[in-house]
DNA sequence: CGCTGGATTGAATCCTTTCAAGTATAGTGG
DNA sequence: CCACTATACTTGAAAGGATTCAATCCAGCG
């Protein structure tokens, strides 16, 4: 089984031999740790870059009160903020959701990483995407309803995981509960069962039992107003439907 | 006056003579935009990277059905992703907000920028500034009500107008409309309204003629559930306060 | 087979929006 | 200097989407 990350990186570019063999050497010290746990909390000094070669995991930050927000997901393949050496510490936690296999990088290791100008503009791209992604659900928190913001979750996450194919447009296996994807999406989780039961009945999607079936893709992405080109991903992401995001005046 | 860039990056590490001349020199040729134009258009092929040097401008990303989401403020002294060449097109545009004063940087620009070991420093510690300001833009548009929302913002602006020179604990200068701040906020401008005048009657803030008066920053802040650890500032930036985030569990 | 966490549903409440109308403010031209 | 216009701000009333609270159902698991 190939790496999630080389995997991913290369829906930016190819990568030679050399920096396939730089990545999986980096990538051979794995550490598994089990679910809902935290990996990195907030006020922590950052001593490595997590990478997550298999399972689920999140960015979150909570209050006092007990609310709690999670900014963002982490699926195999996916890496968190390699630059994060120049905190001091670190302003939000990290939490395993599923079972996990991360590999900690070092500072060193990125470095070393970074040294291949092909791998650093990778890494750059990554990371750009990522900001991407949290615009992204600026706008859905913003201004996405309940409903298109479940729609646009779904269709980000189809995605995100066909690059490493864990999905298809048909569906993919979703391990969070509902509460998860409430804290994710800014509701509370009595209206996400109630949206994902309107979606249901509507022929949309289904989700049972961990498992995401997409019937109708197409409605999906209507519905939630999805416009991949901020996902970035093939090297020809410039194409903008009608139904999608258009400029001012 | 000095450059307000600088002066922000000072606030990360003491920068040298030197540093701060070649700066000052890539900032010479200085372009003036008026107020609301757009400056980068989603879809457009990234150029250079945007430096504001006095005014207000924003992201934003707009739907076909004209609802519009402001993604993030740029005040003087804010720079727009500096790695942005590697993406071949914009997922979102840039608009001026007020008459403002930028310089564009190329990627020669950048690339002598960040030859300088501490610059690169600087310049990864402000994009992940930049990244921590929108994750708690998430956590605000995800759990806070808002009043709370309201309260976070103008303590936000507060603390990074303060890193410029632009403003107190006591208030500063706000040049945007009610609907600006309804659409940085994913609230209607009918109820930034009301909410304005809610806080206003309890003795917190007055925002009238463009210029926010912070009558109670403390109670602002206790509102808004503000912790400041996440802007970075300060090298010493690991102070929780109580009313502040916890970790989970 | 009972336990436990997650999913589901109903009813009442509430925060926010919508729609509409009216007021204030600033800039423009006669 | 004052109509005139445009834009922003303000407020009320009604409607709506989402939350809250509570009870019930369900499925996996020891």
């Amino acid at each position: 089984m190939t790496n999630p990350f080389i995997r991913k990186l290369e829906n930016f570019c190819a990568l030679n031999d050399e920096e396939r063999y730089l990545i999986e050497v980096l990538c051979r010290h794995v550490r598994r740790v089990e679910a809902r746990t935290d990996i990195v909390q907030q006020g922590d000094e950052p001593r490595c870059v997590n990478l997550v070669l298999a399972g689920w995991a999140c960015r979150y930050k909570q209050f006092a009160d007990g609310r709690r927000q999670i900014i963002s997901l982490f699926v195999p393949g996916d890496l968190c903020d390699p630059h994060i050496f120049v905190m001091r510490s670190m302003d939000h936690s990290l939490a395993t959701i599923t079972p996990i296999s991360i590999v900690r990088l070092s500072e060193e290791a990125i470095d070393t990483i970074t040294r291949s100008p092909r791998l650093q503009a990778a890494l750059w791209w990554d990371s750009l995407v990522t900001s991407a992604i949290h615009r992204e659900g600026i706008v859905s928190l913003g201004q996405r309803s309940a409903a298109e913001r479940l729609a646009h979750f779904f269709c980000e996450l189809s995605l995100r995981l066909q690059a490493v194919g864990l999905g298809t447009e048909a569906g993919y296996e979703l391990p969070l509960t509902q509460q998860d994807i409430a804290e994710m999406l800014g509701i509370t989780n009595v209206h996400v069962n109630r949206t994902l039961r309107d979606m249901r009945d509507s022929g949309l999607v289904t989700l049972r039992g961990r498992q995401l079936t997409i019937h109708d893709f197409t409605a999906l992405k209507r519905l939630a107003i999805f416009d991949p080109s901020y996902l970035h991903q093939g090297r020809e992401s410039v194409q903008l439907d009608s139904n999608v995001l258009m400029r001012a005046n």
